[in-house]
DNA sequence: CCCGGTTGCCTAAAGCCTTTAGGTCGATCT
DNA sequence: AGATCGACCTAAAGGCTTTAGGCAACCGGG
């Protein structure tokens, strides 16, 4: 019997690739065992079942993102610093779809605060020091940042975009000039 | 042997209450057969197969939420218009979420260009028409207000704002009325 | 009123998927 | 070399989806 050398790191790296090629519900045990040549119950010693699976891939996702927003915003402030951000967001989901769907599921609070999405939070925090914005007014924008970027992209995804012109890649650029706008001249109550 | 009475209207509306009361990913003919008291099979007659009764959910969620919205916007124009349309879509969410999440499922083309998906956007245009775009401008627009109606509501609903002051609601008055703001004020490229 | 057709709902069964229990054998450490 | 750990296996239980085929309740026409 020849060993696979399967690890749990080995086995979610698997299903993320199976996740892009397929589609993220497509994400199980079988399917999972089929492709890494193993039988199924062979998974089990990795993950603990289904839901564990895909929340792993979520979580490798939700790192992978964090790491890639990271180094486009080192050096960066600004308008820069937006797009260079909001760009990491697309290609990331337009590269890795099915990643970018497990990045969506919600988490347990533990699991959540645990994962990397404070990292993602932070950085805009972050950009948003380019601007003039104070107090729960930032907060307010970094709900609207995440609101666009996440909008923006799971519709692009959807195909909401693909039966209308302009093409999305010229929408996306006026909107981040708009966002940019936006936030150098935000509204005070 | 009393029959259940069943027809296809009354199973879709019976595994939307499910999705409401489940979450959209316990919409399946077992556990719907269940609620009804009835067996699996019989739904069949009235279903294709579970994609197609998870479909036929999406629709209906589709319908409703595009009716809510063309009533909320009878009447109004301008700032009032985008809020009040703005608010359709989150109380929606908020109220049935199962709907909400089915309402975002991928459509095949087809299916997508006979749903409600249309006069969602052409609503918006309508919105977009108490200000002062022109051309693709309001195309990009159209695009914004929908990344951000669906962004926030889903994030929302994901619970990504939960752990962080200040409530949700207050965020989205204000992002409503930078969005506002930045409409009537929108930058040339 | 009853009789034939339609169809709503049933039982049965095949085939897949998930998950657990328990065993075997390869790799590694002493 | 022997002991131990753990990676992977086989076996089996139980749930889900889907199809095939049957019965009986409703509906219109005689």
């Amino acid at each position: 019997m020849v060993r696979a050398g399967l690890t749990t790191a080995r086995v979610v790296h698997a299903a993320a690739e199976l996740a892009d090629e397929a589609g993220f519900d497509r994400v199980t045990p079988s399917e999972l065992a089929r492709r890494l040549g193993v039988q199924v119950a062979s998974l089990y010693s990795h993950v603990k079942n289904a839901h564990d699976l895909r929340t792993k891939v979520a979580l490798l996702a939700l790192d992978e993102l964090a790491d890639r927003a990271a180094a486009a915003l080192a050096g960066r402030a600004g308008r820069d610093a937006l797009v260079a951000f909001a760009d990491v967001y697309r290609d990331y989901a337009r590269e890795h779809p099915g990643r970018y769907a497990a990045a969506q599921v919600r988490l347990d609070p533990e699991t959540a605060a645990a994962s990397a999405g404070p990292r993602h939070a932070e950085m805009m925090r972050a950009i948003l020091r380019g601007y003039a914005l104070t107090g729960p007014d930032e907060t307010h924008a970094v709900r609207l940042l995440g609101s666009v970027f996440h909008g923006f992209v799971s519709l692009e995804a959807q195909g909401g975009f693909d039966h209308s012109s302009p093409a999305a890649p010229e929408s996306w650029v006026r909107i981040l000039a708009a966002l940019d706008a936006l936030l150098q001249d935000w509204p005070t109550s």
